[in-house]
DNA sequence: AACACGTGGAG
DNA sequence: TCTCCAAGTGT
């Protein structure tokens, strides 16, 4: 939960989840829609998968039993080189690294690494070895990355607060904010979408995201991407005709919303829509009711389009 | 190696 | 409003 997420943000779902599925067995043997659920508004819901994997894995092939050697637990989907180490040496105190990005700009300001090439990871790496080889290893990357969140911040220090200010390069060279060099972000492109809002009596229709791939397994309101200066109905009415195999009647647009991802940015435009038959509903495919819908996971973007028109009011 | 992958806090 | 960035991992 904690990838790319601050701790604050993570913690109340974490309580719910630690609350509803106490156990690895709990999250193994649970369907991932349910899973999906808990999650939803977190991001990032690939981890949520990944973690299904994990437990079903340990649960299939390591007894149930949380695996404690660093190279089976990292085998285990989702787990990489941090979440290992971190696992490794707070819950089993084996002496490993636990590299998040706080540990790595501490670090890299205390040794003068302006530059984090492979090797500069490597030494840098190597640095934080010989400090857990001492001992009280999970501590020690606590402790570490609280630096990092607390007073060693991208933008902001405190040297006169950090343990290291006696022997810290960049400190050293009164360029704190210089170390490591942080990388220019590339512009993000902006796309377009319509969206459908199709109404039959008191229900609505949803349809659920392929498993794999941005937001994989959520539910969402039919849409369609909007290429250079198509129009949104008539694309709406012939994309989603053909995918429903019927009419499709596009009304009147009911509201647009922006959405901001990590690597792009999304204008979505909502439109009133029937059909004008009832299509035959394929696999991920629904009718819900108004009242229904907060038994299904959307992502944030769909969560805007309904707020447009109220939809838990009709 | 570079890019995909969500959302919200903070300045 | 805009930009950066957060307890990274998979492909």
């Amino acid at each position: 939960m904690l990838q790319q997420t601050q701790v604050e943000t993570v913690i109340p779902y974490y309580e719910r989840w630690l609350n509803k599925y106490p156990t690895v067995n709990s999250v193994a043997s649970e369907k991932i829609d349910k899973l999906l659920k808990i999650w939803e508004g977190l991001g990032y819901y690939s981890r949520c998968r990944n973690f299904h994997e994990a437990t079903k894995e340990i649960i299939k092939s390591h007894n149930g039993v949380i695996p404690n050697q660093f190279g089976v637990f990292k085998s285990l989907k989702g787990v990489g080189n941090y979440i290992a180490g971190a696992v490794m040496s707070i819950a089993f105190n084996q002496p490993y690294v636990a590299i998040d990005g706080n540990q790595q700009r501490v670090i890299a300001r205390v040794l003068g690494i302006k530059n984090l090439t492979q090797r500069n990871r490597k030494r840098l790496s190597l640095y934080l070895s010989q400090l857990v080889n001492y001992g009280n290893s999970g501590d020690i990357n606590q402790a570490l990355m609280d630096l990092g969140s607390s007073i060693c911040k991208p933008r902001k220090v405190d040297c006169t607060h950090c343990p290291f200010r006696l022997t810290c390069k960049a400190h050293k060279f009164n360029d704190p904010l210089g170390y490591p060099i942080i990388i220019a972000k590339q512009k993000i492109p902006t796309k377009r979408f319509a969206a459908m809002l199709i109404r039959h009596k008191d229900n609505i229709f949803i349809n659920k995201r392929a498993e794999s791939g941005l937001l994989g397994g959520l539910w969402e309101l039919p849409n369609v991407e909007i290429h250079n200066g198509s129009k949104s109905k008539t694309l709406l009415k012939e994309k989603l005709g053909c995918r429903f195999g019927c009419e499709v009647k596009v009304g009147p647009k009911l509201g647009a919303i922006s959405h901001a991802f990590t690597h792009f940015k999304m204008n979505i435009d909502l439109f009133d829509g029937q059909l004008k038959i009832n299509p035959k509903l394929k696999t991920g495919e629904k009718w819900v009711a108004f009242s229904d819908i907060d038994q299904y996971a959307f992502s944030k973007a769909n969560h805007k389009l309904f707020e447009l028109v109220d939809v838990s009011n009709g």
